[in-house]
DNA sequence: AAGGCTATTATTAGCAT
DNA sequence: GATGCTAATAATAGCCT
């Protein structure tokens, strides 16, 4: 943004990506934690390293300790509830009825394979759902992330050998666009945005805006 | 960042708290955008709604069909692989020895409740413990989220009533603060960043950078 | 690679529609 | 509630150390 406009694409050096990598990452938790904290809302980034680093992720803030046991309330949920939300539909056609009857045999089992309750007792239908969607999401991020590595090594190769400036970008990405054209090849985006009706356990019976 | 410096405060209006929540996720979700074309990397945002709406999620692309059933694996996988992921460490902690008795159930039961093998040979201990982080990453966001909410609601109580400006922000957060010592309330952050040896299936068997 | 420093550009708060 | 506008602030590419 600054000293010269950028163009909207893969950047070529190595060197600078990495660079441009570090302080974007830098601006965009910033931003997320600026919009948890203006707007009260729960927010987290998780961003792939370039190569094959780790990931850097970045939530709101930490946990109470029983929290994480949702990810068991996940997989027991039964198919019927989960298929409420919109990206937890298509991910039960996906695996077919693995899942539903994993939960069965979950719930019918020893007491010890059962989820902690304590979790669940406080759980609305709606959190539940704002779960699965990030659940979901992140699921998407990190698989997608695999195939593109595929991509780069396959057609660039930049990650083998000690060339500094391996300026020439796999021929997918090698779009000459200036700004406009830019986007449909790495900036694919997909925007979800889960509809459903929660029962309030609220006085209030009415959906919520 | 405008007209006015804003302070890094919950906004008290609720009003001008959607608006600012609706522009600044938009940015958000382009900053993210921009990162993930410049740099190559894979980028997930969610946030979750105001009150109790939807959770807003974006990811770089959409995925392959297949790779849905990585969260199988996460469940499947034997402790002991987990256990390298920083933060599956403290899952595990958590959950004790749940996940492990389950995952061997799984793989000791029937063919049907075995998760398909197809995403998990090409998955190498790099990409799971990536997969891991991510999940438990959201996990962290809804969860927290909900207690956000709770302490919103028995606070300031915003969320029943008709009130158009219900400027009043709940106890806690009315921090009076100017700019500098804005954190520690709403702002507390979570940076992870998790620390792994991968094993390349490459022909270098040394760790990338 | 990490931090500091600007000149530029990009984001956006407040307001009107 | 969403959209457009504009002034004012914030993010940052290309340097340097």
């Amino acid at each position: 943004m600054p000293r010269r406009r950028v163009p909207m694409t893969l950047i070529a050096n190595r060197r600078t990506r990495a660079v441009t990598y570090t302080k974007r990452k830098e601006g965009l938790m910033k931003k997320a934690r600026e919009l948890a904290t203006l707007c009260g809302v729960q927010v987290a980034v998780v961003c792939a390293g370039p190569d094959g680093a780790a990931p850097d992720v970045w939530t709101t803030p930490p946990k109470n300790d029983e929290d994480a046991s949702v990810i068991d309330k996940y997989l027991a949920l039964p198919v019927e509830k989960r298929a409420k939300h919109t990206r937890v539909d298509y991910l039960r056609e996906l695996l077919g009825n693995k899942k539903a009857d994993l939960a069965k045999l979950q719930q019918e089992g020893p007491d010890e394979l059962k989820p902690p309750k304590t979790v669940l007792d406080r759980m609305s239908q709606d959190e539940l759902q704002q779960l699965l969607g990030s659940i979901d999401a992140t699921l998407q991020a990190t698989a997608e992330r695999r195939k593109t590595l595929e991509l780069m090594a396959a057609a660039g190769g930049d990650s083998g050998g000690d060339r500094r400036d391996a300026d020439v970008p796999p021929m997918h990405l090698a779009v000459p666009c200036t700004g406009t054209t830019s986007a449909g090849v790495q900036g694919y985006q997909h925007q979800v945005h889960a509809t459903c009706n929660p029962s309030r356990s609220s006085s209030s019976t009415s959906t919520p805006a």
